[in-house]
DNA sequence: TTGTGGTGT
């Protein structure tokens, strides 16, 4: 393999796709089972060799593009399409829906309809002035002749097209798998996109007999689609029925059975699995799939795992993961080999800025434009951080398309975040008219939760919105922060779903190398840890210190965790879990939540703190305020408003939306958020039931006295009596009644926001522009001195 | 005067 001369080209190139970076590195520090085939190594060499060939044509042309172009044409050699549907009929049960999509991309009818055609050149020059442009470092870029190129680019991957339907990439390695399986206990492989290792490895193993003697094959997923979907996609190649030998289980839906073999999990769910069967006897394999994603739960399993390898000799465990770094995932696995299979997905260019830009959004909004008028069809996404971000990009889109009129194609601008109403969500799914170019403005859904096809750029800003959860003052806050390359060169791949892409990065070179990280900070290190201690120590975890984190949180986060379990009760002076505590496992909540549960049996009230409960962790999105219509919305809420606060006011909205048979369209008269009630809905159900289990109540008979709102706010501050804040002599500021001094606000979405009461119980604490208290409800002195007199006793 | 994204028998 002539790595060598292929390293040299990727040096004079000055820009790179992602991808290909990403391979490169895992060529240098990870010792591969299996390398790139010599084949494609040719390929991507004669591909970068074209590239050098049209760069010098390409500088000459520099600044004429105006007068070089008027019109140009996106087509696909129409042999090329009739071969791919050739070999899409001759498709097999066995081949992944990631080929399909592949040929869907390559069949796409592009006839004369499709042709882009530019405007005059003279209409540029009134609306765009061209010293404003965003200065990419390669003046070329955006000149829009490359069209020749795009061209061999397809028909390259129509090729790659035909070895994926004889065999998807995995296959190749089906043997190595096995065999490398079958002499190591733990195996990291590194499946990017398309290599179809999700789908198919559970069946290698399913087929190499790993589900005898009753034993079955789990993979976990980070989200409950994907672990539905793969499920059904694998049960659809297996020719079985869904539920029967291939299944899933998420919360809320069971689709598995005891004929199930191969199952599909939510990682979160096989770690409550641990509660019931600690040493997972009933698996004989477990893969753990988007491992790189690192969420809480994974990384726990990751620990867990390596805890009962010692006692399960003949379990396999396989992490699966699309990144660099399972160098990491194979050093925590005492150096697990480490299987490569290369992915499939069209490159994506990636274009950075020359200087760093001051300001973002205006950067953005002009690099729009500039593909718009410059580059031929396909649809642009660009990542920005929230919700406000993008109404005010949409606006400022909005409001230049209106200026421009008919000076440039149409263009149709939609968004996505996660607190939308649903029925809007779906118009970004939505194909544009023919000639119409897509602009979806998108958070960080856009990058791992949810796929758009169609798109072809990517705008990356390179920000994301975190949140940190700081232990010493029991605070989170949500901030704008950099991303991280892997989150860049994830965004990036975002264009190459459908086809070759572009993506442009609205910062320079230097920057990605030298200031962003190389992986987004782990969850586990930004997080509350309280329900995880609980979880670990009820797994008779107890030396929480030494549990083998591959990213070990601060002492001082584990250490502030213990002391809270310890003043709900959960935990006795010994550290020990007590029978409180044993309890609160069982419920799906944080320590806190589910002590006021527990407590409110005494006070007659548990069914009323059970639908508090179960919306409470849900309220931020529970109402949405769209643009334009937010006076309204804000009128609307008012109405469902308690003069007690906002616990009180979730309580009138779950009982008033009971009153309209749970309807759809009062949510969405109220501007309320129909899936988080359902949401919510299913939560209190499974909260009734473990309530019923752990004998907090026979019934669901609801009992109201005239004391109900003081018996509610008694179980509330039997749970959050440390969330006392008092409003400060010297101005509108709230003060902690112990602990930190420094002045937090009731939040602006709070039904207290204008009332202002003397002493408030809230929820959480969060930075964002202000230090905000969330879901505030009144208390008084004496409700205080009853329910939390212990812990006010003591200095502070 | 306002909330990135997930998850839990």
């Amino acid at each position: 393999m002539n790595i060598q001369s292929g390293k040299g080209v990727r040096r004079n190139r000055s820009e790179l796709f992602a991808q290909e970076e990403q391979s490169d590195s895992e060529e240098n520090n990870v010792p591969p089972v299996t390398e790139v085939t010599p084949r494609e190594e040719e390929q991507e060499q004669e591909h970068e060799q074209e590239q050098q060939d049209h760069r010098p044509m390409k500088k000459s042309r520099h600044n004429q593009y105006k007068s070089n172009r008027t019109e140009y044409e996106y087509a696909l050699p129409e042999e090329q399409s009739k071969k791919s549907l050739l070999r899409n009929n001759k498709s097999t049960a066995n081949t992944s829906w990631e080929v399909e999509q592949f040929n869907k991309a390559s069949q796409l009818p592009l006839s004369n309809e499709d042709k882009i055609i530019e405007n005059n050149a003279d209409d540029y020059e009134f609306v765009f002035d061209e010293t404003q442009f965003v200065n990419y470092d390669d003046p070329d870029i955006l000149s829009g002749d490359e069209e020749q190129e795009s061209l061999d680019l397809t028909s390259a991957f129509n090729n790659e097209i035909a070895e994926l339907r004889k065999n998807l990439p995995v296959y190749n390695y089906r043997a190595d798998f096995l065999t490398t399986l079958e002499n190591n206990q733990v195996l990291i492989v590194v499946g990017e996109t398309g290599s179809g290792k999700t789908t198919q490895l559970p069946q290698y193993l399913y087929e190499a007999g790993y589900s005898q003697n009753n034993l079955a094959i789990a993979c976990t997923q980070p989200r409950r689609v994907a672990a539905t979907s793969i499920a059904a996609r694998v049960a659809y190649e297996m020719n079985v029925k869904l539920g029967h030998e291939v299944g899933y289980t998420i919360r809320f839906d069971d689709k598995s059975s005891k004929d199930t073999v191969i199952k599909y999990v939510t990682d979160g769910m096989l770690l409550r699995e641990f509660l019931t069967d600690p040493q997972l006897s009933h698996y004989s394999a477990i893969m753990i799939d988007e491992a790189h994603e690192r969420t809480i739960s994974t990384e726990i399993l990751l620990g867990l795992l390596k805890d009962i390898i010692v006692t399960r000799p003949q379990l396999k465990i396989i992490i699966a993961s699309a990144t660099i770094n399972a160098e990491k995932f194979s050093q925590f696995f005492n150096n697990a080999p480490i299987l490569n299979i290369p992915g499939r997905r069209f490159p994506v260019k990636i274009h950075y800025t020359k200087s760093p830009e001051a300001n973002y959004i205006q950067a953005a909004l002009t690099t729009i434009f500039q593909i718009h008028t410059t580059q031929p069809e396909g649809d642009i996404l660009v990542f920005l951080t929230g919700q406000e971000e993008i109404e005010t990009m949409e606006e400022a889109l909005q409001d230049s398309i209106g200026k421009l009129g008919d000076q440039i194609e149409p263009m149709l601008v939609c968004s996505i975040y996660a607190n939308m109403a649903s029925e809007v969500q779906s118009k970004i799914f939505n194909k544009p008219p023919p000639g119409t170019r897509k602009v979806v403005l998108a958070t960080n859904i856009a990058e791992t939760s949810i796929t758009i096809d169609g798109i072809k750029y990517v705008v990356d800003p390179g920000y994301v919105k975190q949140n940190k959860y700081n232990p010493a003052t029991s605070m989170e806050s949500l901030v704008v922060v950099p991303c991280s390359r892997a989150s860049a060169d994830q965004r990036a791949g975002r264009a190459g779903r459908v086809g070759p892409g572009k993506c442009f990065r609205l910062f320079t070179k230097w920057c990605f190398y030298n200031e962003l990280d190389a992986n987004p900070t782990p969850e586990i290190l930004r997080t509350n840890l309280t329900s995880v201690i609980l979880l670990l120590l009820s797994l008779g975890i107890n030396d929480l210190l030494k549990f083998p984190f591959m990213d070990p949180p601060s002492k001082q986060s584990i250490i502030k965790s213990l002391e809270l379990l310890y003043a709900l009760g959960a935990l006795n002076s010994k550290g020990k879990l007590t029978k409180t505590g044993q309890k609160m496992t069982e419920f799906p909540l944080d320590p806190i939540l589910t002590k006021c549960i527990l407590m409110s049996s005494k006070f007659g009230v548990t069914i009323q703190i059970c639908c508090i409960i179960a919306m409470i962790s849900e309220s931020s999105n529970l109402f949405y305020r769209p643009k334009g219509k937010a006076e309204l919305a804000d009128a609307r809420k008012a109405q469902l408003h308690h003069q007690l606060g906002d616990h009180f006011t979730l309580l009138n909205v779950w009982r008033t939306w009971k009153d309209y048979g749970y309807s759809k369209e009062w949510c969405r008269d109220c501007f309320i958020n129909y899936k988080t009630l359902q949401r919510s809905k299913n939560v209190y159900d499974q909260l009734i039931r473990l309530c019923k289990k752990v004998g907090l109540i026979d019934s669901v008979q609801e009992t109201r006295g005239d004391d109900e709102d003081r018996m509610i706010q008694k179980a509330l501050l039997s749970g959050f009596f440390m969330n006392v804040c008092r409003l400060s002599r010297m101005g509108d500021g709230y003060v902690k009644l112990k602990g930190s001094t420094s002045g937090c606000f009731i939040h602006p979405s709070s039904a207290l926001y204008k009332t202002k009461p003397k002493l408030v119980i809230y929820y959480e604490l969060v930075l964002t522009s202000k230090e905000y208290m969330r879901c505030c409800s009144i208390v008084d002195d004496k409700l205080v001195r009853e329910m939390a007199g212990h812990y006010y006793a003591s200095k502070g």
